[in-house]
RNA sequence: GUGGGUGUAGCUCAGUUUGGAUAGAGCAUCUGGCUGUGGCCCAGAUUGUCGAGGGUUCGAAUCCCUUCACCCACCCCA
C-alpha cells in the first residue's frame, strides 16, 4: 500500500456516471450526424508531426510547445518520422483523404469522428491534455450552404443535448490573398501604436497580428476600436466579401439563426479561410468555447491533394460534459437474487444462470452479507426487483419476487420466475 | 509558459493565525436493534502516509524549503 499511482496530469478518468455521460453525447452527436449526412471515420492517434506543422501552422502554440512526441525504444526499427499524439483531426481527416485519393471517387464528401486529442497545456477547468473532440468535415464544396448546414450542425448537436444557453460568434478572414494583405495592412497601421500594445501583443504583431484583435487587454481592445471599419468591409476581396454576406443571409434567411458577427474573431489554427466561427457558452468561465470550426479552402492544395474547397468544426466532449447535470443514481441491474443463508448460494447461481440467459440483468451477493445487508446493498443500487430465495419456500419450489419500488411481495412457484418478472420489466 | 489560491477520512469541511499529548464533525460505509426483509429512526464500529519529500524543534497538520496535483485568472483553444 506504500507506493500508489496517480492519473498523469491532465488526463480524466470518467467514473460510470460520466461514462454514460460521455456516451450519451456521442450517441446523440451520432444520431444527428446520420441525419445530416455524415459518415462516421476512426483515424489512428498516432500521426507524423509534419501532417499538423504543415496545417496547423509553424508559429501557433499548439505547434511550437504544446504537441505529445511519441518515441519507440527501439527507434532504430523506425523511420526517422517524428510521430506525435494528434493535437486536433482535420488536418488528419483530410491527410486520409488525400491519401486515399478519395477526390478520385468521389468530389463530395462528409466525415464525422469522434476520439481523443492531446495537448500538452496547462491544465485547468475545461482544458485538458487529453481531450475529446466530436468533429466534422465537409470537403469537396465552396458553397455558402455548406457554410451554413455546418454551423447549424454543430448548434444542432447543441441543442440536442440540452444546452440552450450558447452564442455563436461568426466571421470572415477572407481567402489567403486576402489574409496576407489584411495581415501588412493592419501592421503598417498599428505600427504607430506598437509601444502602446501589451507584450502579448508586440509579439503577436510580427506572427500573426490578427490575434491582437484577440487580446482581452483594454489597451489593445480601444487600439483595435480605430481599426474595426478595416477589419473585414474593406480588405476582403468581392468573391470572399460576397461569400460572407450570403452567409449572413442564409442562415438567418434557411436556418433561423441570428449569428453575431464579430470581426475580432480570429482563430489561432492557420487552415482557416473566409469563414470562422466559435460557439461560446456563458458557464464555463475561462475556457468557454464549446465549439469552433470554419472553411479551410487551400488546406487540402497543401497537404498536397487537389484544390478544393472543405469545411468543418470540432466540439469539446469535456466541456459539454460540465455543461450537462450530473448524473448520480444509475441503474446497474434489474434483479437481484438474495438468500436468506449463504449456504443457498448454489441455488442462487442457478437461478442467476437462468435469468442472464433470459436477457434479464441481473446479480447476486458475493460478500455473504445477512440478509438486510442483501437488501440494503439492492437499495443503494436502485435495482427494481429483487428474489428472495429462503429455506421455507424452496421446500415447496416457491421464492419470493419483492418489487422495490412499490414495496411488495408475493411468493412465486419457481418457475413462473421469468416470464413473470419479464412481464413486469417490460412495465418499469 | 506566467501570476494567485487550495490540498486534513470515500465526500463536504473544522483545526494552521499563536507548534504541545491518542487529529475532529457531519454525511457515506459496515454491523446490530429486526436470530428471514431495503428506505425512516436509534446504537455501535471502521476509515487518515494531515498531497509528497526534506529541514527547524524536546515536540510539526501547524513554522521554513522543495515538489506534485487541482482550482481561478492570463495565455491558448475544443
Amino acid at each position: 500500500m506504500k507506493n500508489i499511482y496517480f492519473s498523469v496530469r491532465g488526463t480524466s478518468n470518467f467514473s460510470p456516471p460520466q461514462t454514460y455521460l460521455f456516451n450519451k453525447i456521442v450517441e446523440t452527436s451520432k444520431n444527428i450526424f446520420k441525419l445530416f449526412g455524415y459518415e462516421e471515420i476512426i483515424l489512428p492517434i498516432l500521426e507524423e508531426e509534419a501532417v499538423f506543422v504543415r496545417s496547423v501552422g509553424q508559429a501557433t502554440d499548439i505547434i511550437e510547445k504544446q504537441m505529445f512526441k511519441v518515441t519507440r525504444n527501439r527507434p532504430d526499427l523506425d523511420s526517422k518520422m517524428q510521430i506525435v499524439l494528434r493535437p486536433e483531426g482535420t488536418a488528419q481527416v483530410i491527410r486520409y483523404y488525400i491519401e486515399n485519393s478519395l477526390y478520385k471517387k468521389s468530389d463530395f464528401y462528409k466525415f464525422c469522428y469522434f476520439g481523443p486529442m492531446f495537448r500538452g497545456e496547462k491544465p485547468q477547468k475545461g482544458r485538458l491534455r487529453q481531450f475529446h473532440h466530436i468533429g466534422a468535415e465537409a470537403i469537396g464544396s465552396y458553397s455558402e450552404f455548406l457554410d451554413a448546414e455546418v454551423i447549424f450542425l454543430s448548434l444542432e448537436i447543441l441543442d440536442a443535448l440540452g444546452i440552450k444557453q450558447k452564442s455563436l460568434h461568426l466571421n470572415s478572414l477572407g481567402c489567403g490573398l486576402d489574409k496576407e494583405k489584411f495581415k501588412e495592412l493592419l501592421k503598417k497601421e498599428i505600427l504607430p501604436y506598437k509601444d502602446k500594445l501589451c507584450i502579448d501583443c508586440q509579439r503577436r504583431m510580427e506572427k500573426n497580428p490578427l490575434r491582437i484583435f484577440d487580446c482581452k487587454e483594454e489597451n489593445c481592445q480601444s487600439i483595435c476600436e480605430k481599426f474595426s471599419s478595416i477589419t473585414s468591409q474593406q480588405y476582403l476581396c468581392k468573391t470572399c466579401h460576397s461569400h460572407f454576406k450570403n452567409l449572413v443571409d442564409i442562415l438567418k434567411d434557411n436556418f433561423g439563426i441570428q449569428p453575431f458577427v464579430d470581426f475580432r474573431l480570429v482563430r489561432g489554427l492557420d487552415y482557416y479561410t473566409n469563414t470562422i466561427f466559435e460557439i461560446n457558452s456563458p458557464f464555463l468561465g475561462s475556457q468557454n468555447a464549446l465549439g469552433g470550426g470554419g472553411r479551410y479552402n487551400n488546406l487540402v492544395e497543401e497537404l498536397g491533394g487537389p484544390k478544393v474547397g472543405a469545411v468543418g468544426f470540432a466540439l469539446g466532449l469535456e466541456r459539454i460534459m460540465l455543461l450537462l447535470e450530473k448524473i448520480d443514481i444509475l441503474k446497474t441491474i434489474d434483479v437481484f437474487i438474495a438468500t436468506t443463508n449463504d449456504t443457498l448460494i448454489k441455488e442462487a447461481v442457478k437461478l442467476l444462470i437462468s435469468l442472464r440467459k433470459e436477457n434479464i440483468s441481473s446479480d447476486i451477493d458475493y460478500c455473504k452479507k445477512s440478509l438486510k445487508g442483501q437488501l440494503r446493498y439492492a437499495e443503494k443500487k436502485n435495482v427494481n426487483f429483487v428474489i428472495i430465495l429462503g429455506e421455507e419456500e424452496l421446500k415447496e419450489n416457491k421464492v419470493i419476487l419483492k418489487d422495490m419500488k412499490r414495496s411488495l411481495q408475493e411468493k412465486v412457484n419457481i418457475d413462473n420466475i421469468i416470464p413473470l418478472l419479464k412481464s413486469k420489466l417490460k412495465n418499469v
